[in-house]
DNA sequence: CTAATATATGGAATCGATATCATGTCAACA
DNA sequence: TGTTGACATGATATCGATTCCATATATTAG
């Protein structure tokens, strides 16, 4: 392999004109600096970027948590995350699934510690917050997708409240008055919000709140199978459900079906992140549209800024707008 | 941030013995090691991945290219790759998403020349193999879900020949003489395989081949929808389609659905990959399995294997085996 | 009791680049 | 003609670890 040393040794130069000529800096006579170039393309010689992130103290990687890559959600988000601003300022992105599995989450963190990756944006949170602090003296930490009430960190999502807000507001103008609603899991501060402007609405509109009505573990269409079994067991059946999550409305609504039931007459079903699957079930899903792309670009840009720029970490609660699309399942 | 110095300094010892005990190595009496883990506990120290990678001129760093993320064959595969295998061994890896584009790719290459990666895989080949193979020799690269004639490296995928062979004649065995075929990207050796299995069913039961019947850049629901619109629009319908794909499937099943079609009485079609999709339609989606987790998983175990163990590249193609489902849409 | 060996420790080189500083040359200007 | 400043070049230190080699001491074997 060859190093900066035996292109130095070649030209009869030292070292130090070779670098010159490698970061096109001035002072270099244009004799010298074509017979370097010439040598360096006879060579096929490339600095390595090992020595030169060493030098820097930087490895131009970021990392990504998020809980799992197969969901349509978090690819796009990569998706947004990757795209571009990223690769286009040389920066290179890690993507680690979690699994929601507490030990990988600190991994990603020690890898920050260790100066192997120049920074980290967490798509969920696994770890209680003490945790998460002390990483924070190691380099920039970013929340996306995910909420804390007093991390003193950007926190980038949309606004959870109102969706549901909004998707519950619907449901019950449209004369529901048993709504049920489904969660992922329960200790993620964002589900929180959910919650909070589902039972917002229902009261707004003096409606019960009834325990029976939560159903957990909501992530995927076959959880969305699973939902509706349970849902139709309960005693009192609601008339209506807000999955949080398209891939779930997708699989109760084609259980409730196969069931007999009548969506949306005798169930109406809302989604969530206006997924292309809305369209190609029968009926078609109503849904929240979350500006994904936009969310993984923007969070990207976020952490470069600190990275790159310097600029301090500091709380800021950025919310980006949501809106409700009506189909077919309401 | 502290380094070896400073704590061998603390310590009144050489930086020798602090990396001694770092890695665990003997001849280090058991005061003073004890003396050196307590002091590096204390300042909270963890060794320079940055440094430790350059002396070591590895950065525990793999490579996946592939298309897109933001699709749920490429999704899997990805959840695949990572899953553990990598993660175990401490090694990190890097997604890249080429969009088609042939400088990605390059990019990607270029990182292995400057030892930022130690190795790729390949899921997909945007550039001629001309170009790719001069970085063979800068480090391991492999190639999966995507096939080459002659290329001298590892090469694992699924049987796609014997994939679209089993779905055609099992079409023809259902009676249809007019059976259409769906491909992404007509430059794909691996589409190239397909499109063979799927003209041998043709001629072993001598039906004709008709061009009408090919219908190209299908990739997702949106294109299933267009493609529908396509194919009643050919003079000689086809009675059954052979998408190669499940969005594709379920935006055509959608489509002919909306348009007053019976699927499978007046379309037949067919998936590929067994996506969760495929049981969510009306009807569900008859298709190919293919073991998508144990692939991304197969290939980065061999990757390591040639990283680690420095075995020898060599040309050498795995097939695993795939598998027809059947469902209601034929 | 000496020779051989195992244990303990540190000095210095090294990995491949970049940055700092010193030095030398040449032209312009007062 | 002496001073100043732009240009050209290289010697040397440095980043933070690991590794090789030398040396000193303790332990065991013969």
């Amino acid at each position: 392999m060859a190093t900066i040393n035996e292109i130095a040794r070649l030209c009869n130069v030292s070292r130090t004109t070779v670098s010159r000529v490698l970061n096109n800096q001035p002072y270099v006579s244009k004799e010298k600096r074509e017979q370097i170039l010439h040598v360096i393309n006879q060579l096929d010689y490339t600095p390595s970027g090992l020595a030169r992130n060493f030098r820097a103290k930087k490895n131009y990687i970021i990392a990504i948590s998020i809980p799992r890559i197969d969901h349509p959600f978090f690819a796009q988000l990569i998706k947004g995350a990757v795209s571009f601003n990223a690769l286009e300022k040389n920066y290179k992105v890690l993507i680690f699934q979690t699994f929601y599995n507490k030990k990988i989450e600190l991994k990603v963190l020690d890898l920050l510690k260790k100066k192997e990756i120049d920074g980290v944006i967490l798509c969920s949170l696994e770890n209680k917050w003490g945790l998460i602090e002390p990483y924070l003296k190691e380099g920039p930490i970013l929340l996306c997708n995910e909420y804390h009430d007093s991390a003193p960190i950007p926190i980038i999502g949309y606004d959870e409240f109102d969706a549901s807000y909004k998707a519950v507001k619907y449901l019950i103008k449209k004369g529901h008055r048993k709504i049920g609603f489904c969660y992922d899991l329960s200790y993620s501060q964002a589900q929180k919000e959910r919650k909070a402007g589902y039972l917002k609405a229902l009261s707004d509109y003096d409606l019960p709140y009834v325990d029976e009505w939560f159903f957990g573990k909501a992530f995927n269409i076959e959880d969305g199978l699973r939902i509706f079994e349970e849902l139709i067991n309960v005693k009192e059946k609601p008339t209506a459900l807000y999955t949080g999550n398209d891939q779930v409305a997708a699989g109760v609504i084609k259980k409730a079906i196969l069931s007999g039931y009548k969506v949306p007459d005798d169930l109406a079903v809302i989604g969530y992140d206006n997924q292309l699957i809305c369209e190609v079930t029968t009926p078609t899903i109503t849904t929240i549209e979350i500006p994904i792309i936009e969310l993984g670009q923007q969070v990207v840009l976020e952490l470069l800024k600190h990275i790159e720029e310097g600029v301090e970490l500091k709380r800021e609660v950025m919310k980006l707008p949501t809106k409700l699309i009506i189909r077919e399942s309401t």
